[in-house]
DNA sequence: TACTAAATTGCAAACGTTTACAACACTTTT
DNA sequence: AAAAGTGTTGTAAACGTTTGCAATTTAGTA
C-alpha cells in the first residue's frame, strides 16, 4: 500500500503467467534439484531475469518454517572486542549460507528480552547471545525452548545451555605473573564488576594468583556498567588523586586500560615508567604504536567460528543436548608493562 | 521439522482454541485500536502468557507487505567511521520502531548486488546503502525500484537517488589551511583513490586548496582497496624509504592515518617533530591520548539521523522524489600537527 | 501399435497472520 | 414490541511461497 512508486512486487505468479506454466513449476525451476524440463527452466529463467524477479523469501521461510537468518545480540557495536568478534561471526555465517540480524542490547535486561521475543518472531533460526548480566539467562530463560541459543563470552556452568567463553580466570593469572616476573608486588585490579561470570572469574582468576604468590590483592571497583574508554578515564582519574599504593595496574578490559592511558597522560604519570599497565581483550587498537598497550587476548576469531559451530549443531540436531567450549588465552607482551620503577632510572 | 524439541511453535490458533474464540478475535485483541470485549481481551492475554506466545511477524509480514526491517549495508564493520556510524543508526532506528539488519559489503561489488537481493527478498521496507565504488550505483540501479534507498557517505549529484555526504571538498580545503597556517608548504596526500566520489573530492578539496594558495599538490597513491590501518601502515613503509619532499601528510583517512603512524614510530620519525599528520573522519581512536590526531571531522551521528530521517520520508511518501543532503565538515586540532620542523628546535 | 515406465507438470493445501464483510447480540429509541 | 443502532464476533480471503499427490506427457519396450 505504502509507496505508490512499486504498485506490485513482480511474484511468481507473473513469471508463470509470462511463461505459461504453472506457478509450481516456476518454484521447482528455480529450486535445483527439482524435477523439471531444462527448456522449460530455460525459459523461466530468461523470463525471470527479464521481469526483474526477487523471490519473497518472508513467504518461503513461513512455509519452510526456516529462514536462513541467525541472530546476534551484543552489548553494544560501539565496543571493539564486541565489533571485532561480530565481523567475524558475520563473515563464517556467510560462508555457511546464513545471514544475521546484528542486534544491541544496551546493557539492558529489557532491551534483552526485546530482542529476543523479536528475533523469534522473526523467526530466525539461531541466536547467538552475549549476555550483559548475570540474571540474563533468567530473564530470558522462557525463550530458550523457542530457538536454539548459543552463549557467548559467558560462563554458564550451572545452566542447561550451550557457550563459548574465555577462560578468564586463566587469564588473569597469566597476567599477574607476568607482573610479578617483572617486579611487581603491588598490583591494583581495576574494575572488579560481579554483573557478569566472565568479569567475576577474571577478579577471582587475579585474587587466586595473587594470593598464590603471596601478594595482597588491591582493587579497585567500578561504579561503571560498562566498560567503555570513557568509564576507564573517569575511574583512573578518581583513582589517581590518591596515594600511589601499587605499582602496576590491571584492567579488566582494554577499553578500560586505554581510558585509564588517557588519564595518565593527562596528569603526566609515565606508562610504564610510573606504573605499568595491563588490559583484557586485545582489541586491535591495543597494538597500535604508542599505545602498545600489553594484555591477554581472547582468540576472538576462534570464539566466533566455535560459536556458530555449536550454534548450528544445535539448529541441525533433533535431540536435546548442550556443550560447553573454553578457549585458553594468551599473554601479549608489549610495551605498557615494564619492570618495577626504580628511583635511580 | 529440524530440531525436535520444539515441536510447534504456540501459533494464534493455539490461543483462539484455548481461550474458545476465533483466531480473528485473537488478532484484534492483540492489536490495538480495534473492537474487542474488554473481558474477552482479557482472557485471551492472559491465555497468551500463560501458554507462552510470541506473534510470528513473518506471517505478518506477508500480509502486511511491510516488516519494520530496515537494512544496512556497509563495506565492513571492522571500520571505526562504519561501526560508529552504525552504532547511531542502528539506536536512531529502534528509536522509531524499526529493527536493522546490518550487513558488510566488504568492498566488493558482487556482494552488494547479493546483499540488495537478500534484502529485497526479505521485505525490509528501506535500505540505507554505503556504496564502496564508484560503480555500485550502475551496480544495484535495478534493486532502486524494488525498494527505497539512500545512499550514506557518498556522492552521486547526477544520479537520480536520495543521498547523505559529508561536503568531502570542503574537508580538505580546511585541513590544507591548517596546515598552512602552521607553516607548511609541501603537503602530502596520501590515499588518493578514484573508488568512491567521496575520495576523488577529498583529493579534489586539497587539490584545490593547494592551487589557490600557490602550493604544489603532492599526491602518493594508493594500491589498497580499503583505508585500512594495514593499508596506511604498508604505504608509509615504502613512502618513509624515499627521501623527504614534504613536511606534512594528510591521509584521506584516519585509520590510513593511524597506520602512518605506526611506520613512523617503528623507523624513529617523530610526529608532529619531523612531519605533521592530519586524518579525516574523527573516529574515535584519533581522541585517545598519545594518537591525539589531529583531523577533520565527519559528523557521524547527524549523518546517522538524517539518512534515516530521509529514508523513513521517502518509505512514507507516495510519490516518487529524492533528495541530497551535505553535511559540513570541522577540523579538529590535536597534536600530530605542529609547526614546521626547524633544526634549530 | 498398444502398453508400461519415467519424466514432467498442474492442483490444491499449507504456513500464520490481518482485515473486509457479514452475522449476531445487545441496547436504546420509538 | 418492533425498529434501529451499536458493539462484538466469526467467516473467509489474501499475502507468496513449497510440496505431496494426481494427472498428463513423453519415451521406451514388446
Amino acid at each position: 500500500m505504502i509507496g505508490g512508486k512499486d504498485s506490485r512486487r513482480v511474484t511468481i505468479k507473473d513469471i508463470a503467467r509470462e511463461a505459461g506454466v504453472s506457478y509450481a513449476t516456476v518454484s521447482r525451476a528455480l529450486s535445483e534439484g527439482k524435477p523439471v524440463n531444462e527448456k522449460t527452466r530455460q525459459k523461466i529463467l530468461e523470463v525471470c531475469s527479464r521481469m526483474g524477479y526477487t523471490p519473497n523469501s518472508v513467504a518461503r521461510s513461513m512455509v519452510m518454517g526456516q529462514s536462513q537468518l541467525l541472530g546476534v545480540i551484543i552489548p553494544s557495536i560501539d565496543n571493539p572486542f564486541m565489533s571485532e568478534t561480530a565481523y567475524h561471526i558475520e563473515r563464517y555465517a556467510r560462508e555457511q549460507g546464513y545471514s544475521i540480524m546484528l542486534c544491541n542490547s544496551s546493557h539492558s535486561l529489557d532491551f534483552e528480552a526485546q530482542t529476543f521475543e523479536l528475533l523469534v518472531g522473526r523467526q530466525v533460526d539461531g541466536i547467538l547471545f552475549f549476555p550483559s548480566h548475570r540474571e540474563s539467562y533468567r530473564n530470558i530463560k522462557r525463550y530458550l525452548t523457542q530457538v536454539p541459543t548459543v552463549f557467548v563470552n559467558e560462563h554458564l556452568s550451572d545452566k542447561p545451555v550451550s557457550y563459548v567463553a574465555t577462560d578468564n580466570f586463566q587469564g588473569t593469572q597469566l597476567g599477574v605473573e607476568y607482573l610479578l616476573e617483572l617486579g611487581h608486588r603491588e598490583i591494583l585490579y581495576l574494575g572488579r564488576d560481579s554483573n557478569t561470570a566472565t568479569h567475576e572469574l577474571r577478579a577471582k582468576g587475579f585474587d587466586h594468583a595473587c594470593q598464590k604468590n603471596g601478594l595482597t590483592p588491591l582493587f579497585w571497583d567500578s561504579p561503571f556498567e560498562d566498560t567503555t574508554i570513557e568509564a576507564g578515564y573517569e575511574m583512573a582519574m578518581e583513582l589517581f588523586r590518591k596515594p600511589r599504593y601499587y605499582t602496576a595496574i590491571m584492567a579488566s578490559t582494554d577499553t578500560l586500560a586505554l581510558g585509564v592511558l588517557q588519564a595518565a597522560e593527562e596528569l603526566g604519570i609515565a606508562i610504564p615508567g610510573d606504573i605499568s599497565l595491563l588490559g583484557f581483550d586485545n582489541i586491535r587498537y591495543a597494538a597500535l604504536p604508542k599505545i602498545n598497550l600489553s594484555t591477554i587476548e581472547q582468540p576472538k576469531q576462534a570464539m566466533a567460528t566455535v560459536a556458530m559451530d555449536m550454534l548450528l549443531e544445535t539448529i541441525a540436531s533433533d535431540y536435546e543436548a548442550y556443550s560447553h567450549r573454553i578457549l585458553i588465552p594468551t599473554l601479549v607482551r608489549r610495551s605498557s608493562c615494564g619492570p618495577v620503577s626504580q628511583p635511580e632510572r
